[in-house]
DNA sequence: CATCATTTGTTCGTATGTATC
DNA sequence: CGATACATACGAACAAATGAT
């Protein structure tokens, strides 16, 4: 359980890049990601779930926004070590 | 004063779309753009400021994710009634 | 009620820059 | 130096909401 896939509905109401931030939160959520663990790169999460670049930063940028992860450039994008609530 | 024109400086190390929110929320505090009153439309800063859609847009968001505008589709951009501490 | 212009919202593909290893 | 990864920006397309005609 909670190995899903990710998966973006295009027919779906809620932007895609909503729905890979949801799906990414969850992910967190469910210990997946680790605290202070790295998430999937972009590029890899661009092939994932076959959207764009531009798209999948949206994503990661919100959850960021959220305090749930932490960019670095050059590095990649982890888990927050402490998680907003 | 307070008049000039929106001027982004591509040379310059702060991303443009900081430069132009911050031009933007200068001239709110400036009462150029008076609370409840419209922001000129994305179209019309495209115009003015020579960056793209996307560019100019990100600068609007952020502006809105800072509580300085409210963003009505279909409508255009609004000064809040009440703006940020 | 239908149509159109305007405006914001989402997404894509690409290019280039910067940072790290 | 080269590979990898994030950051900014562009140009383009299409959708959705709104208001006027």
């Amino acid at each position: 359980m909670g190995d899903d896939r990710l998966v973006i509905d295009l027919r779906s109401p809620e932007p895609s890049y909503q729905q890979l931030a949801r799906q990414l939160r969850d992910r967190i959520h469910g210990g997946i990601y680790a605290p202070g663990g790295p998430l999937p790169s972009i590029t890899y999460l661009t092939g994932e779930t076959g959207l764009a670049v531009n798209t999948v930063r949206r994503a990661i940028a919100l959850l960021a926004d959220e305090g749930y992860v932490i960019t670095v450039p050059g590095r990649g994008t982890y888990v927050a070590d402490k998680l907003p609530e």
